[in-house]
Parts: structure tokens; C-alpha cells; sequence
DNA sequence: ACCTGAACACCGTTCAAGT
DNA sequence: ACCTGAACACCGTTCAAGT
């Protein structure tokens, strides 16, 4: 069964599109498809024949996929509104990792997608930019790359192993019962701990899920991870930090 | 240029091939091809190529390339010594995510790939089903689930996050260059914090890279993560373990 | 400047047919 | 049981040629 039936409107050489192709038209019908019926519908040919334009026409706007899903990741993060900017630090890093995890899942296709296979883009810099002024702000010096490190990895980390899909819904429902009926039927010689834990770790565990991250949120763990991380970023903040008692101390740092 | 310019050996149809193929042939040079020469050289094709066969010779031993790939992942994480049984959790979780990334350093190209493409494999819970017992063992209870998953994304979730590779150095060395002279030219009215602490943030920071990580590996980065998480993770323990001052207040928890 | 039409060098997967 | 040979339905990307 052929999934691209609807070939470009027919059309003589060299004439214009009747509504022209613009890059914008090109991110957006690309952001759609890939959103709304999953990174699998999505290939340059069939963004092609979405727009009803040649495969090579892309090609002219855009230089390859790569740089396509950069821009389809532009268009994605944008959407992300930062909190206000005099909230203190820990309030700010919290809501945004929060509201980037909602972006995501509001956006999964999208995001499992873009996060891996885009290319680099020096416009989406404006999150960083912002998130490491808090650091600044928040007393991190030294250590400033390693707190930065640290907050990408808790919220984008956590998201993209939550989003990652074991198995692949797209392979039907079928696939998703066999997963499941796999993990309940494990070995309890084998696996003794899993299996003696199995109704608390079922679908909410990493290792142990048959469902989406979608569909089977991990809520609890990513509050949870986030109240761990932002604890053991205050002690290393307070450990670097002098306090009043210990004045004078920061100055042998440098 | 025809890059599987070999083609299988000639030989008459039904005939055996001189040496049989194994599934464990099929994985072993998957694994060899992945890992020597990258995720963009391996192919359903390109394999059946290496092994002298015929591309549909390969769908009579495994049922499709994400079943490969599952094979693939469970030969790479067997190589994953755990450490000792009897060291006390903390110390036996570090080691561990050491070794997982030290592994994934050993073997990025495989890691890269069969962390995100794999099919779910149930022989791969053998390392799960042990940290699970070790947190059981260190007394993680109602937030087993929690401790656990944070756990995979302080290992996992950082070394996917350190080896996605913006730009692809498969592109050439070039477009390493390139990334590097652009992200030097920063317009510092657009990103102030990035600019002002750049050097400190250069080929270090998460978002701030144009090396591979393999080539700028993270090292002092992950450290202090798992400083921060396994302190927070302590902190979590003390919340819900009753102290001796407070004995008897677990009754209450079920 | 912007697009067509066609080609090149690939993919993953299926299937009847051979031994 | 295990493999061939060929086909099906796709890919991403390039390029001469049109208007």
C-alpha cells in the first residue's frame, strides 16, 4: 500500500507554487507532521508531497534534514516561556524544568526527535543563555559548568529517557500487550528483586515499562528527581559558598 | 561511489554459505561494524554484505533490525562488571555508574545507538534487578521506584545527553570547525551570560560544545552530578528512615 | 530566484523458489 | 532448515534544465 499516493500537483517546468514556499511554511508543515503523526510519517519526500511541491524544492530552502530539524527544534523551544526573573533561583530552575517537561509532553514526537537527530543551532542558545545568568546570580562559580551540566541533565535527561519509546508504539498495540505480558511473566530466579517488587515498579520504573512515557507518566519521579538534584545543588553551593562565620575565606580561592 | 561495491560471494542458490551463519556471527560483526565504523556505516545490508550473504538471510535468524539492535545492547552492557556485592550501597552505585560510562567511552558509537534505537530486551534487566537490590538493601521503600529511576538518569541520561554529538563528526572535521568559530563568534548582546563566562563554558558546557563527546568527555562534570544526586539521594533516605531519637514512627508509613 | 524532472545510491522487509 | 534472487516500497540528496 503506498503511503504517499498524492503525487505534486501537476504543474509545468519552472512555474511558481501557487502559494509560494516559504522556509516558515516548510518548519511549520514539518513541525505538524512529525507532531501529529509521529517521527515515522516524517521524511523529506513526504514533506514534499505535503506542500505539494518536488523533493529537490526543499533542498533549495533548506540545506539537508539535519539543519530542517534544527529549525523544527527552534520552533519547538520557543514555545518554552521562562518564569519571571526575580523569582529566586531554586523556584526559577524548578518551574522551568517543569514547564520544559510539559513542552515536551505536550510536543512528543517532537521532542523525542528533535533532542537527538537535530543539528546544531546557535539561535536556541537563548535558554542556556538564561538558565546559566541564574546560575551566576545564584552564587555558582567555579562550578558554574557543572551546575549547568547538572540542570540540562535533570530536566532533558530524565525527559528523554522518559520519552524513550521501549517498545515502539508505532508497531501497534499488539507489541505493547506482548511487552507486558513478557515483564509479568518474568523469571523470579533470575530476576529475584524486580520480580519481588513488580506491582511498585510496573510501568513507573525505568527498566519495567510497556507504555509510552506518554501515556505512562513518570510524575511523581521527575518532582521527586528534581527535589533530589536542587538538594544536592544546595550543599555544593553552601560548601563553595563562605559563610558569615568563615568570612574572608572566599578570597584564597582565586 | 558505491560504497557496498562487495557482493556477496557467488554461489548457487540454496547452496550453504562456506562458513554457516550464526545469530551470534550476525551480532558479533554488528556489534564490530557499529563500533569500528560507526552507526551510519551499519545496514541490514551492509551487514548481510560483511557476512557474504544475502540481505533476507539475515530475517530468517533475527525478526528485524530493532531486534538486532536489542541483541546488540545486550552483548555491549554484558560487559559490565558489577562491583562487589558487599560494598555499601553508596559506594557500590558510584562504582557502578562509573564502569557504565567508562563501558559507553569504551564503545560510544554502540552505546549512541542501541540506548535510543534497541528493541526492549528482557535478558538486559540483570544489571536493573541488582540496583534494585542494592537500593532495597540501603532501605529505599515507598520511593523505591524513585530511587531507581533516578539512579538511570544520573548514569544513562548523562552519558546519552554527553555523546549526543551537535554537530555529527561523521560530517567531517569541517563542520567541528565550523560549530567551534561560530559559537567563538557569539553575539554577546543576545546571550551576555554564555559570552561573559564562555571560556569557562567552552567545549565543557552541555550546550556549548562543537568536540564530540568521546573526544571532550565530561569527566569532572559527572563526578560532581553524582555527587549531587547521590547527596540528595542520602538526604531522601534520612527523610523517610525513622532516626533512633524517632523510633517507631515507620509503624505509621503502611 | 525558484522550481521541475529525473537520476543516483542507497534503505528495510517480504516472498516464492531453490537445496 | 537455511539460503538465494528478485521484488516492493520507500529513503536523502544532487543536478541539469526549465521559467
Amino acid at each position: 500500500v503506498p503511503v504517499n499516493a498524492r503525487r505534486p500537483t501537476t504543474r509545468r517546468a519552472g512555474a511558481k507554487a501557487e502559494l509560494p514556499i516559504t522556509i516558515d511554511a516548510i518548519v511549520d508543515t514539518a513541525f505538524r507532521m512529525i507532531d501529529e503523526r509521529g517521527a515515522t510519517a516524517f521524511s523529506m519526500r513526504s514533506l514534499a508531497t505535503e506542500l505539494g511541491v518536488f523533493p529537490a524544492t526543499i533542498y533549495w530552502h533548506v540545506t539537508d534534514r539535519a539543519h530542517l530539524l534544527g529549525l523544527v527544534n527552534e520552533r519547538w523551544i520557543s514555545q518554552l516561556e521562562l518564569p519571571d526573573d526575580d523569582l529566586d533561583w531554586l523556584t526559577w530552575m524548578r518551574q522551568t524544568a517543569h514547564r520544559y517537561r510539559a513542552l515536551a509532553h505536550r510536543h512528543p514526537n517532537v521532542a523525542r526527535l528533535v533532542t537527538i537527530e537535530r543539528e546544531r543551532n546557535t539561535d536556541t542558545l537563548t535558554v542556556p543563555d538564561r538558565l546559566i545568568g541564574k546560575l551566576v546570580a545564584a552564587g555558582f562559580d567555579d562550578e558554574l559548568v557543572h551546575a549547568y551540566n547538572a540542570c540540562m541533565v535533570a530536566a532533558q535527561g530524565f525527559v528523554v529517557m522518559e520519552l524513550a519509546q521501549l517498545p515502539d508504539p508505532d508497531s501497534g498495540p499488539e507489541a505493547v500487550a506482548e511487552a507486558e505480558a513478557e515483564l509479568r511473566a518474568l523469571d523470579a530466579e533470575r530476576f529475584p528483586h524486580v520480580a519481588a517488587h513488580f506491582d511498585e515498579l510496573a510501568d513507573r520504573a525505568m527498566s519495567v515499562r510497556w507504555s509510552a512515557g506518554v501515556d505512562a507518566p513518570l510524575d511523581t519521579s521527575f518532582d521527586w528527581f528534581l527535589d533530589v538534584v536542587f538538594a544536592g545543588l544546595e550543599l555544593k553551593l553552601a560548601a563553595s559558598r563562605p559563610t558569615a562565620r568563615r568570612a574572608g575565606s572566599r578570597a584564597r580561592k582565586r
